[in-house]
DNA sequence: CCGAGATACCTAGACTTCGAGGTATCACGA
DNA sequence: TCGTGATACCTCGAAGTCTAGGTATCTCGG
């Protein structure tokens, strides 16, 4: 997951490893940060597999950094995994479903629901900054491609749809 | 993730291995059955953890089973977890939309990006006993609780929008 | 010039899940 | 009665990610 997303990344342009961080943090709304911890060994293990080159650079912000670029045979790795993505049918690990799955043992405490679905709308409803570019709300139309526009129109109905079944629920459980 | 499906799943009824991993499966449509190296290992880490208790039984069926019930303090645990579910409001891992970012990196061969988006429609339109009662189409009026009804409304809604999409996208590139 | 904060990279241990195997029980048909 | 298939549980090694730490560089304000 996290390897083909940095093969991803890097497929247009050269990036270091902080900028890939804050490319991967931007995708999910700055909500999900992947940790130094996870990154950097993924990219080493990319290098090593001669998937990306490193280049070592002087520092000109701050420390040294390792410019990172795809190898030819990192981007026909991409390509291959994106003709034959079978294995990324599967997996979709969503909690939040969990929860709410069994949200209903609760049931001696409304209040204690409401404030689990409270919760979440404050979540939802933080500016994520995969809807935004910076102030202004994106649309479909700003992607160059289908694929990212189908992305988008996706995320937003089912952003939208969970909202206004928060909103209802809330008003109904009397939150 | 997986131990917390298994305390919600034990709530209401006692349930051996076995019952256990087909429940997760239907859940998911049968679509990502729980390995048996996954799932048997939890239960004995939720076992020594003293929150399910287990009582074997002389097979009936076949070979003999253990029957898991929640403990006193399984239930509790499970409570606690629904009232403050921090840590899973964050992970959402949805490999699909990680493959729909850089689908535009095939930009020479539109073949194979239809491809892609024939198979995942293929994939959608299998019968997903999530969505369905033996062969009646669920709704959300099926559901007792409004937390499930939502997580059901959220589910085909998404499912709704992305079929939509993918069929306009796939007549739209040709396919 | 010195400390704080941002930048940049790294290690180590833990946890969860996966996949590929194995073993045993029972029912049922050929 | 003998195999096959479904049921039921288990082990082990590999892979990916997380958390919690650590180190070093550079800028900028006081």
């Amino acid at each position: 997951m996290l390897q083909f997303a940095i093969l991803g990344f890097l497929y247009d342009e050269a990036l270091h490893g902080y900028d890939l961080r804050k490319r991967i943090a931007a995708l999910t709304g700055h909500i999900r940060p992947i940790a130094d911890g996870t990154l950097y060994p993924a990219i080493r293990k990319l290098a090593d597999a001669g998937l990306l080159s490193r280049e070592l650079q002087p520092g000109q912000v701050a420390a040294p950094r390792q410019m990172l670029s795809l190898t030819e045979s990192g981007r026909a790795d991409l390509l291959a995994r994106l003709r034959e993505p079978d294995e990324l049918f599967v997996t979709d690990e969503n909690r939040w479903f969990c929860v709410l799955a069994f949200l209903r043992y609760l049931d001696g405490d409304p209040e204690a629901q409401v404030a689990v679905l409270r919760r979440r709308l404050d979540f939802l409803t933080q500016p994520a900054s995969f809807f935004y570019d910076g102030d202004r709300p994106l649309r479909a139309a700003d992607f160059d491609d289908p694929f990212r526009q189908g992305l988008f129109t996706i995320a937003t109905a089912t952003s939208r749809t969970e909202l206004r079944w928060l909103r209802e629920t809330i008003t109904a459980l009397g939150g």
